[in-house]
DNA sequence: GGGCGACTGTAAGGCTGGCGCAAGCTTGGG
DNA sequence: CCCAAGCTTGCGCCAGCCTTACAGTCGCCC
């Protein structure tokens, strides 16, 4: 994978690249907060070795620059042994990682390929039902722009019936879902929810099917 | 939030403990990768600091149980510091970072707080929401120019609805994440923090949705 | 070591949103 | 055309929530 390097002391940069460049990576070298900026603005890496010492400036400065303008790319930075302000410091500003100099080699490839591993999307729970938005872990949905607040009742069925999308959902089986068991119903407090859905969502969202319960679309 | 404590070592289990609930957090301790298996297969943490000498087996067995089972919570190891050799195995069995011990609770906790946010989405740190600014690594926040001083249980509640930015949070789950299961919570503890919240923010700042949870803006 | 302030969680009282019943209306099937 | 199933609206009551007060605990400073 692409790498950066942003290190100015030029003999543990030659060893850093050699040692990567072996383990079958890419990698470019920056020497200053200029250059690092420069290459960030150009490429998409995979994760970034920063040093914090630079003769422009500090590091931390690119990093923040970087997160700030939302980009997530794993940094792991270099400090020394005793510079413990300045890996809380570091980590604070939004830095994955960091590794004390002197490190070992393999130790910083470990590093680099536990951070690399990370860079995965999360699974996203939204659902569109026609013209309603369902995001359904979060409890909210809404129909265009503007949010629908359901109470929580309304919610639950909506949700029984969402868990059953595209099949019959009897009047039983939606009480059993709302209420615990030693709970008497005995209203049309089914219907009436369903009713109200209605009203919110939309009438063609909930399909009845009579004698049989009811369905989404 | 929530973190699982896995070490045998009494005396260093007691002063981690003591300092971590300080900070807000509730911590779930473990004395054996049993006991560690056990608590992570019934509840999902931020962040699990391991021990790898245990009385019946090693905690990387632990670690990559959960890696091979596709569990993604942030592994912190804790080695002694010439155990080179173990923080690689560790790194490299899918642990997110290691710290030497022994170490500084001050680190250890930032070093959490940097992971856990990590897991969660998004490594920035800088959060805007309507007139109050927050630090969330850092664990301040402004309303304007004026910081605003949060207890250490008060961040806790707000950090969860951080965490949950746009999603609904239960008071099931904040509760679970405010205390460990070995205390006792019978109130209204929950809604009273909220309050304090809203007087301290803004009263809008927290939206509760009736029978749901509450919501951050 | 004792007094003081900060923080936490319980309790109590008040308010209100929404829950579920009821009653009357509409719709569809036979 | 009739009846059963479903729809809709209104409303009283209570669970859920908010707020304030307070007691207990802990750390800190003198």
């Amino acid at each position: 994978m692409r790498l950066l390097l942003v290190e100015d002391t030029q003999d543990l940069a030659d060893a850093v690249l050699l040692f990567l460049g072996r383990e079958g990576h890419a990698v470019d070298h920056a020497r200053s907060t200029a250059e690092a900026n420069a290459a960030l603005d150009v490429t998409e890496y995979a994760c970034v070795i920063l040093d914090l010492g630079l003769p422009d400036g500090s590091g931390l400065e690119v990093l923040k620059g970087r997160r700030a303008a939302g980009d997530r790319t794993p940094f792991i930075i270099a400090t020394a042994r005793d510079q413990i302000t300045d890996r809380i410091a570091g980590l604070d500003a939004g830095a994955d990682d960091y590794i004390v100099k002197p490190f070992d080699l393999g130790e910083l490839a470990a590093r680099i390929r536990a951070h690399s591993r990370r860079a995965q999307g999360s699974p996203v729970t939204r659902i569109q039902l026609g013209e309603v938005d369902v995001d359904r872990a979060a409890a909210r949905l809404w129909r265009g722009q503007k949010e629908i607040r359901l109470t929580s009742r309304e919610w639950a069925v909506f949700d029984a019936l969402l868990g059953a999308r595209g099949r019959i959902l009897g009047k039983a089986a939606l009480e059993d879902a709302l209420y615990a068991y030693d709970a008497t119903i005995e209203g049309n407090a089914i219907e009436v929810y369903i009713s109200r859905l209605r009203q919110k969502l939309g009438a063609q969202m909930i399909e009845t099917r009579r004698g049989l319960g009811y369905m989404l679309r």
